[in-house]
DNA sequence: GTCTATACCAGGATAGAC
DNA sequence: GTCTATCCTGGTATAGAC
């Protein structure tokens, strides 16, 4: 791997960890085995190290949204996706619990949820990132999904996005107290299932069960 | 106000705007109109100032549950409380709604809320705080209180802690995406009343409607 | 308890040899 | 492209006069 990209992966440890100001570029340089001023032929100042970082993970999450075959854009055509009409809810609850963990445990994806929290109010970028990402997105996509599945007669009539949200935030809420905690990701993983248990007992329509 | 509470309260605002490292301790001085050598005479580091600020948070959080009547421990003897035995669906609506608005105009709790979130993985001791108040007290608290209901006949029999869960999350979302952004507060109000309503849609047993 | 002056150090960044 | 040496700034904290 090239030096540069060494320092972009390292750093986005460090700040993972300790976050930017708590990182040094000293201890930047050292992670990689080299001196802080050699650093400097590779990136013009810390803060142009941490765009590199921003750029790293948006193209991870570019690639990811290709390899989980979720739409990352709201004006995605919605309709045309093969995924939206052949999900059920037992697809839903196996798909969530395979994301979830995938969020959990992927290391760019659960040191950017870090990052973002930390510098959400000092860094713009990342913040807006993060909450399109994490929030407007996700929440937009589910709501999608569930209007496609009220329509099919697969999930009881209701408010999509209310429906969407219920659904989704306790997925956040849960990402927000184990992000750092992949050890116990057993622990999340019950809470999820009996989650997902609940909403299916509540919305799956009589003519299903 | 004494000096030394003063310079708790600006480091409080300082800290919640900038962060720890973020904020020097000359910017807390200035903005209580002394030099940042004189504070020493009341702090003997910065790191004992941000010590005051956990203590002037834990004081307020505590004085607030007697202000809101909504027990803080677990230990709690949930059945004592008035609180529970009178609240239905309307009033479950009406009080989220004052809490909601509360916790995110407080001028302490958001701060504290900021604070908490910038320097989780630095600090052990306000990360501890964050998650017993915003999460396992809160969810604690929703699963005994539905537990309740469901007994006394006015909440759908259930998984209590998995319809908390649902109840509380998309609340919790709502706190981490508008907790910076008091003044769009109606829109969260609006966005909570949709899922309060479908929470009772789907929620209130039959006889109750 | 506030001030001025100052010690001390760490961090970001540059110069220039190799 | 890596190194050593160095600059500069800004931050924490102390000393001591008033």
């Amino acid at each position: 791997m090239s030096t540069k990209k060494r320092i972009t992966e390292e750093a986005l440890t460090l700040f993972a960890q300790k976050g930017y100001k708590g990182t040094s570029v000293k201890q930047i340089a050292e992670a990689v085995g080299i001196k802080d001023a050699s650093l400097y032929k590779h990136f013009r100042s810390k803060q142009e190290i941490f765009d590199s970082i921003v750029a790293l993970i948006n193209e991870h999450i570019s690639n990811l949204s290709d390899t989980l075959g979720i739409p990352q854009k709201e004006n995605q055509n919605v309709e045309a996706s093969i995924f939206y009409k052949k999900l059920d809810l037992d697809e839903l609850k196996d798909i969530s619990g395979k994301v979830f963990i995938f969020y959990l445990t992927d290391p760019y994806i659960s040191k950017f949820w870090r990052i973002a929290h930390m510098e959400q109010y000092q860094n713009d970028q990342i913040y807006g990132m993060f909450r399109q990402i994490f929030m407007d997105d996700a929440i937009t996509y589910q709501t999608d999904l569930f209007a496609e599945m009220m329509k099919a007669g697969i999930l009881r009539e209701g408010n999509a996005r209310a429906v969407a949200i219920s659904f989704y935030a306790p997925i956040f809420l849960l990402l927000t107290k184990y992000a750092d905690h992949s050890d116990k990701k057993d622990d999340a993983l019950e809470i999820l299932d009996s989650q997902i248990e609940e909403f299916v007992r509540v919305y799956r329509k009589a003519d299903h069960e």
